[in-house]
DNA sequence: GGTTGCATTAGAGCGCGCTCTAAGCTGTAA
DNA sequence: TTACAGCTTAGAGCGCGCTCTAATGCAACC
């Protein structure tokens, strides 16, 4: 029926290690992982959608804790739908805060970096 | 002479826990601190300048590590200058794919969030 | 003199997100 | 038959960056 994936090829596919997949198996956030007859996990491309929806999460620095939370949301099904919206736009917002202190902090290192160009064509200079 | 500051002080003008500039210090990323007659720190207007570039790299995720030794080379004096230039580049470009990659994600974020409005209207029409 | 308040130190403890270990099971190949 | 490869589990361990604790000291005020 469907094509099931192994750790392995799941790891593969998400960038996780399967040593990371299983623990976030263990803390809730991967329910319903089916098993072959040998008790291995076997993936549904349903999984790996989820999975790599997850590590996007994980990208943004969304802690494990509210990843959680999320993927309980979802597990209730669409009843929650607007709940999870906010909690995204939420962590959108705080991304974007954080962006922008990047970007701040980005423009204070080129200025040291440019002072320090100066300061190595003086150097360079004084030598001749 | 100069006008020194108290622990608190720093603590107010850097946004770091009197506990952080102490374990700061003793990582050695802030050397040369003077002392009060009472044996308490007294900081110099260099430090807090000097401070506040310590966070502004940690708020771009340099670690700790990567900060000592910066610290260091910035204590061996002016010979050292191309070679703090270069890691502050490495770091600036760094950062700058992190930003990228932030955005994309916050892409695909948004894309959700509009599915997700999508879904809510859908489920409000039916109740109607 | 006693209390309060603010500092000092060495070192312990903590929350996070993995990451690894040990012991065991099953199927395949030599 | 034996070795190996790949998976399973519970639980220990780790690196990071703080954060806190306990014991102590000193100056000012009641």
């Amino acid at each position: 029926m469907e094509n099931l994936l192994t750790i392995q090829e799941m790891s593969r596919l998400t960038g996780l290690s399967a040593h990371t997949l299983r623990y976030y198996e263990k803390v809730g956030m991967l329910e319903g992982v089916s098993r072959n007859e040998q008790g291995y996990r076997a993936y549904s491309e349903a999984d790996v959608s989820w999975v790599q929806f997850l590590v996007i999460l994980r990208e943004l620095d969304i802690p494990i804790r509210e990843m959680k939370r999320y993927s309980d949301l979802r597990s209730q099904g669409p009843s929650t739908v607007h709940e999870r919206r906010l909690m995204l736009e939420a962590h959108q917002s705080r991304v974007q805060q954080q962006m922008r202190k990047l970007g701040d902090n980005l423009g204070k290192i080129a200025d040291k970096i440019q002072y320090y160009k100066g300061m190595e064509e003086e150097v360079e200079a004084g030598i001749k």
